[in-house]
DNA sequence: CCGATTACTTCGAGACTCGAAGTACCCCGG
DNA sequence: CCGGGGTACTTCGAGTCTCGAAGTAATCGG
């Protein structure tokens, strides 16, 4: 009878994500951002290849109409910019602007300090992240 | 340095969320639920006591507005009712009807059926609970 | 009884999401 | 070379969600 223990496990996870994001809220007026832009702000990861459109909108799990409408409120803000691909100009690639790298970092570092999981051990912590690893891994295909 | 995976829990945290809302999305479109309703739908336990429209609003982290607004689409789907509190005739306690807490076992079942932690094995699932109210555990209160 | 506070609703504006339609581009067969 | 089909993205328009401000009804303390 596992079913109750899945529903406990959704449950506390969907709590968990509304508290977080309850609680970084402020920070996020702060920088003038909204859910929606901090979300896309925090998938370009510049430490990685710059991300085309379509590559982005699966990482938001939302539509390229949407997509368009959020980039656009980054690159207006100078946090983003868009540049065609020279491999396929159909494309457009996104990358962080240098003020983008570093309001990205700063509602990183917030999050991690409001975020209820800041209070579990380095040892727990791991443990999560392996166990939320090992739902997530073989799925992350595209279908 | 504790941050980086305080980090990866959080984005995992998230990840989960989003895939689990968009597995469940074309079974709450069958039950002509919005992920706002169905969040509300979520919230009300049949077998609990019967919230006031206050309290409701505190689980989902929303404010009085949006909440009417919710309900409202509720009964008039006839999956709730509105009845005013005895005790306190300003509060207006919210309860399911029989419709309703079909709807919600359906949604629940379904979501439980789809979420990637469908794939963790029991004794995982207990450490993923317990883990996730570990960091939600002292904070529950109201400040 | 009266003023202050609380619970809820209504109203209006802003933000988010998405389907449909349009543009630019790649690719392939002829 | 040229046309047709498919892809990546944008624009447009409509619908949904969210929230602050203002209004109503009820409780509480004096």
């Amino acid at each position: 009878m596992t079913r109750r223990t899945i529903e406990a496990a959704v449950a506390a996870n969907h709590e968990l994500f509304l508290q977080t994001s309850d609680r970084v809220e402020a920070v996020l007026a702060e920088h003038r951002l909204t859910p929606a832009t901090a979300h896309a702000l925090w998938a370009i990861d510049p430490d990685q290849a710059a991300p085309s459109m379509k590559e982005l909108a699966g990482r938001l799990y939302c539509n390229a109409p949407n997509l368009s409408f959020v980039m656009n409120q980054l690159t207006n803000r100078g946090l983003a910019e868009r540049s065609p691909d020279p491999a396929d100009r159909r494309s457009r690639v996104v990358a962080l602007t240098e003020e983008g790298r570093r309001v990205r970092s700063a509602v990183i570092e917030a999050t991690v300090a409001l975020t209820p999981l800041a209070r579990l051990s380095a040892e727990d912590l791991e443990q999560l992240v392996s166990l939320l690893g090992k739902a997530l891994d073989p799925g992350e295909g595209p279908a």
